[in-house]
DNA sequence: GGTAGACCTGGACGC
DNA sequence: GCGTCCAGGTCTACC
């Protein structure tokens, strides 16, 4: 079955996929050198699915292997909309970046779209997995995650959904220590899936709320484990690009740009990217750094 | 509001 | 192979 979806142009879905670190982490898979893409997903009904995705004119093309009913193609269209930020436009930032040349190759390559997770939980999740951790760890707490509480994919048992909140809340802390790796994380994840679980925190309706962006930090604070860092990256995935997601990296490339490697804080990051306004965050994000 | 110390894991390094 | 040090954000307690 072949689902066919719109972009609003330009769109170009390799600048997607390898728009962050995401699409290293499972159930991404990228094939073909980014030419195909695929992720295992759980829908509303509980079936777990594999989209296949691959550019097409105009869009992309979703290809699953097992017959879908059309509620089903509806949420699969929803879904791979919101991963791939189909529907975003980013006019007024390719016309500011044409005029800058460390941005340029963004307006030419379309990028600006980042590559987010089926649901808002998952990149939560994932999001408090890259926190002071390096890369390699968050990598394998993700994938100990997923294969210690994911549901597998009928059709292959190997790959895994990513857990629901259901599934993560049904377990102890102790548990989740042992079998992910996840330290200290542990009781913030467990505590997040549990709250989201029992009904006493509603996350998913932050995709497309109006909420004044300060007001959407503040709600994304309140989640444990979730502190400036995370909330500004978060704000990225959600589509607010007035946030800088400052991290040791990120003051380390400042430094180097414009302080000559002298020490600098979330001040001087904030300061050097203050021109571009609510793109800020994306032009730090697609900045060609001097290395 | 600002700061210090604890949290936890795994990689790098020295012995 | 073992022990030690360090990097990486967030939380909590304290001022």
């Amino acid at each position: 079955m072949n689902i066919n979806l719109a972009a609003r142009p330009p769109f170009n879905l390799h600048s997607v996929i390898f728009s962050h670190g995401w699409h290293q982490m499972e159930p991404f898979r990228v094939e073909a050198d980014g030419k195909l893409f695929s992720t295992v997903t759980r829908i509303s009904n509980g079936k777990v699915i594999e989209l296949v995705i691959r550019e097409a004119p105009g869009g992309v093309d979703v290809e699953i292997a097992d017959p879908v009913t059309e509620e089903e193609q509806s949420e699969i269209a929803q879904i791979v909309t919101w991963m791939l930020g189909l529907d975003q436009d980013f006019s007024n930032f390719y016309a500011l970046a044409r005029e800058e040349p460390k941005l340029r190759s963004a307006a030419l390559q379309a990028k600006g779209r980042i590559l987010r997770s089926p649901n808002l939980f998952d990149d939560i999740l994932k999001t408090i997995l890259t926190t002071n951790t390096l890369w390699a760890a968050t990598k394998r707490m993700n994938k100990n995650l997923i294969d210690q509480f994911g549901e597998r994919l009928p059709a292959d048992p190997a790959r895994h959904a990513f857990p629901t909140p259901d599934r993560l809340a049904e377990t102890d802390e102790a548990t989740l220590r042992s079998a992910t790796r996840l330290g200290y994380r542990a009781p913030y994840v467990l505590s997040l899936a549990r709250r989201v679980a029992s009904g006493e925190r509603e996350i998913e309706s932050l995709k497309g709320c109006d909420l004044p962006t300060p007001e959407l930090r503040k709600r994304l604070l309140e989640i444990k484990g979730v502190g400036p860092y995370a909330a500004a990256n978060l704000l990225m995935l959600l589509g607010r690009y007035d946030a800088i997601p400052v991290d040791s990296w990120a003051m380390k490339m400042v430094s180097n740009e414009w302080h000559n490697g002298a020490p600098v804080g979330r001040a001087e990051v904030d300061a050097a990217f203050s021109r571009w306004g609510d793109w800020k965050g994306l032009a730090y994000w697609l900045w060609e750094w001097n290395r």
